[in-house]
DNA sequence: GCGACAG
DNA sequence: ATCTTGTCGC
């Protein structure tokens, strides 16, 4: 399937309706992905660089890496960050050699306004298991959880646990992990924890950081 | 109406 | 996201 860019905020919210039900649930997801993926763009003004980052689910060494570059097709407006992030990141997946088990996204899936985040556009549209871990609140009230490592709280919106705030390294920070497409909470969570062995993030999203960054400054690519 | 607001 | 030095702590 290929990525939509709407010319208004209406039009956005419109496909994000229509791509909603297209969500799967059910999971459970991988437990012990083989290839794991990190998924990024960074920017420089209308500039734009993806980057993917697979990595050995168990080793957690990088086995490949793809970026591509391009521009800004959609500004940024909270809650529509998956049009202005997912045709890139589709180009950049679509040139792995082979498919990844899971894709661990920069933002949010199912703790989204309208239920439907970056990570469940990108599932949706790639057909793959998808997470979403964000850096900071976006939606949704939570209690802070205890400071020890694997300890989490509910992410609820209005009324709904759309997510969850998970410690990842004892004493620092939470992360804000929600589901994105044929993956379950839980099974979100187990990754993400398999995939913070010292650090607050993700090592799928500090090294597909690092190569999208380097790609932009080294212009690998541009359109 | 006003402020908040993933990256 | 991006603009940006030094500094506290493991």
């Amino acid at each position: 399937m290929k990525a939509q860019t709407p010319r208004t905020i209406q039009e956005a919210e419109a496909i994000q309706d229509e791509l909603r039900p297209l969500l799967d649930l059910t999971g459970p997801g991988p437990r012990r992905p083989a290839r794991v993926a990190g998924v990024d763009v960074a920017y420089d003004g209308q500039r734009l660089a993806a980057a993917v980052a697979v990595l050995d689910g168990a080793t957690l060494e990088v086995v490949e890496q793809v970026t591509v570059g391009g521009r800004v097709a959609f500004d940024y407006v909270p809650g529509l960050l998956a049009f202005r992030e997912v045709p890139a990141l589709l180009e950049a997946l679509g040139r792995l050699t082979a498919a990844p088990d899971l894709i661990v996204c920069d933002g949010y899936g199912l703790a989204h306004p309208r239920r439907f985040g970056l990570a469940c556009h990108l599932g949706v549209l790639t057909g793959l298991p998808t997470i979403g871990v964000g850096k900071t609140a976006f939606v949704g009230s939570y209690p802070d959880p205890a400071p020890e490592r694997g300890s989490w709280t509910d992410l609820t919106l209005d009324g709904d646990v759309v997510g969850r705030v998970l410690r990842t390294r004892h004493g620092v920070k939470p992360v804000f992990v929600s589901v994105g497409h044929r993956v379950d909470l839980d099974t979100a969570c187990h990754n993400v924890l398999a995939l913070t062995p010292h650090y607050r993030l993700p090592e799928t999203t500090r090294v597909s950081d690092r190569l999208s960054r380097m790609a932009l400054i080294e212009n690998v690519t541009f359109d």
